[in-house]
DNA sequence: CGACAATATGAGTGAATAATTATATATGCA
DNA sequence: TGCATATATAATTATTCACTCATATTGTCG
């Protein structure tokens, strides 16, 4: 590879990294997470997802088209119900991986304190 | 591993949940990306990072504080320079994640479009 | 000590956004 | 057609947060 090719991150453009924070902010919010998290065992219609987080329908089904736009979850209609679904399980990947480096940092602050 | 331990995220306390979005939140900030990606070259001080980002220096400061809160940053100080590194690589692994499933999405959307 | 340089921080502003309440928009069924 | 159910959305409020400006803090050097 020639050297004018290197430090690819460095010369993203603006918009591309807009894209990627907007990524993460949408899975910055617990209650977010805690849908996706319901819908990882699979496929749920608004109703349950409602029920199941313990949050009003309206703030449910906003979180849910926000997670929708962003290309997370899929959205299938049948009758009177919505059902969402898991479109980009990588998803859970990411969170193994924040959740893998969060263990670390606190396990190492742990080892800061001496046992009695 | 018996029937009561699975579904392990399912029943992480709000608290582990609430972590998790911080971390997410953390890098959902174009310009702290940036500064990121302007760190993972080497470490730096505060005067080159606000040179190289453009961004105010008090916002400078800002950013790198709340990651450094957050673990993601290491901050050493040197007579009158702070310098700032990566404490958590890993956060690039995320960054390639993220970048990886929006390229998959949108190279199957420009499929549902024909070339001429 | 006084002047300067690098960084941090307090206060204030504005924008984005999460939550709520009420209501609108379907869809199914008697 | 009228009613009930499921979901979405409009309008409002409250909160969070990025940004800026001014100033404080800390360290260097004369």
């Amino acid at each position: 590879m020639p050297a004018s090719k290197k430090n690819t991150r460095r010369d993203m453009p603006p918009a591309a990294l807009e894209m990627i924070a907007a990524r993460f902010r949408v899975l910055g919010e617990p209650n977010r997470l805690k849908l996706l998290i319901e819908l990882e065992s699979g496929e749920k219609c608004v109703k349950d997802l409602t029920e199941a987080t313990g949050l009003t329908q309206a703030n449910v089904s906003r979180h849910l088209h926000a997670l929708q736009e962003s290309g997370i979850l899929r959205r299938r209609k049948e009758g009177l119900q919505v059902f969402y679904s898991i479109a980009d399980p990588t998803i859970f990947e990411m969170c193994d991986h924040v959740c893998g480096s969060l263990s670390t940092r606190m396990k190492s602050q742990a080892s800061f304190f001496v046992k009695p």
